[in-house]
DNA sequence: AATAAGTGTGAAAATTTAGTGAAAAAAAGT
DNA sequence: ACTTTTTTTCACTAAATTTTCACACTTATT
């Protein structure tokens, strides 16, 4: 899950990063709407906190815009009894209003009222007939018995499995798990999808190579 | 129900004690954070009113001391406008926030709906097989004898017990229990970890380690 | 069939990480 | 002021993880 918080206070964005954190959301900060416009152009944000009085582009325009492009909800921050009015014409219907001075409390508990209802709670496990991976506990199951990965197989095996049936490139991994300063061999995705295959038994299969490519996670659909 | 109300002013303290006489409840007073911890670790406090802006011990640093040490509700207030970092020391589990000017009748509606929801909400105390966590009397036994934990070991143990399950990453055990202002070194977790194992004996296995991430309390489900 | 390119794999080497005891530093008691 | 306790840092070790690499193997192409 990823916020963007736009906001021209510093001080306001890192409270609300600090908090956001703590439920493990990844945050995105922006201080006018210019550069909110840019990022949510280029970043996938699933909710944006939006602080209606800003210099540059303000608050009112950034929401026009955002609601043009696309649908991403947001939860709207005011001072008390300033703009309420105006935001009375617009659809407010995945969107919240908060006024300051708000407790990050009542701020969290929207958030997670929001994502739920627009349908993007993160889940927290994963389950392919007897494959369970549970997030939280970092731990991943095969009918039912742990099975012990270590962080790089683990690591591989969420992003494989967030991406079910999409052919991903050595790079690829290489850049999402490793990072983009990995400056090793290409080949040690190999060893570790070598290991990952072994550890997964049974399943081992659903990991396909794609020649000249990378790796695909396979899963059929089961209606 | 005994509150507590920590405000350096006598006339809101006396206001606000007023009110809660009439419905009731007992009240001990506290003019600033040092006499208010005093108390708190003296009587059985239910719930806490806190002035967020005092001399001596701020309110700040009084909620962070009240939050590492146990888990009363605190009702917070703050003159309206004061700043958002402000903020900063929510536990987001059982907290409300009131501006100044409030009404004494909101301020009571809220003391009720958070003592209700607390009373389900918070049990004083946490039992798994042998292991048993007085919050109140702030003790832990093995098998019904008394273990001797330092403070930082319980509070280590609360947040595990809190989160069974849950992979913890040594910096969410930083940011939690040292606070968001520590900047020591992350195996500071390490050592507090060895000893917390070695103290809760038979119970050592509980803590188990996530390599490259940090540590997770694993309890299985008795149904 | 020969060749070239890409992949699987086992094992060794390099690196990282966690457990630990002990010392230093800080805090609390007396 | 002194002792005791708690907290933090640190260095060393053992162990686990990660990476590299050589060689066997597979697939595609000519």
């Amino acid at each position: 899950m990823r916020l963007l918080i736009v906001d021209d206070e510093k001080l306001i964005r890192d409270v609300i990063k600090t908090y956001a954190e703590t439920e493990n959301y990844e945050t995105v900060e922006a201080e006018n709407g210019l550069e909110a416009l840019d990022i949510i152009q280029n970043e996938k944000i699933d909710l944006i906190i939006l602080d209606i009085m800003m210099p540059k582009m303000d608050g009112m325009t950034f929401l026009e815009e955002v609601k043009k492009i696309n649908n991403i909800p947001v939860i709207i921050l005011s001072a008390r009894n300033e703009e309420y009015d105006k935001l009375r014409g617009f659809d407010l219907g995945t969107d919240d209003y908060l006024t300051k001075p708000f407790s990050p409390k009542e701020l969290l508990a929207r958030i997670k009222a929001i994502l739920k209802r627009s349908g993007k709670m993160t889940p927290d496990t994963y389950e392919y007939q007897g494959l369970k991976i549970d997030y939280p506990g970092h731990a991943v199951y095969i009918d039912g018995k742990e099975i012990k990965l270590t962080l790089k197989e683990y690591e591989l095996l969420c992003y494989f499995v967030t991406n079910e049936n999409i052919a991903l490139s050595r790079n690829q991994l290489l850049n999402k798990i490793w990072g983009y300063d990995f400056f090793g061999d290409d080949r040690t995705i190999d060893t570790h999808v070598k290991m990952l295959r072994n550890n997964l038994g049974p399943y081992r299969d659903l990991i396909t190579t794609v020649r000249g490519v990378g790796y695909k996670f396979v899963v059929k659909d089961e209606d």
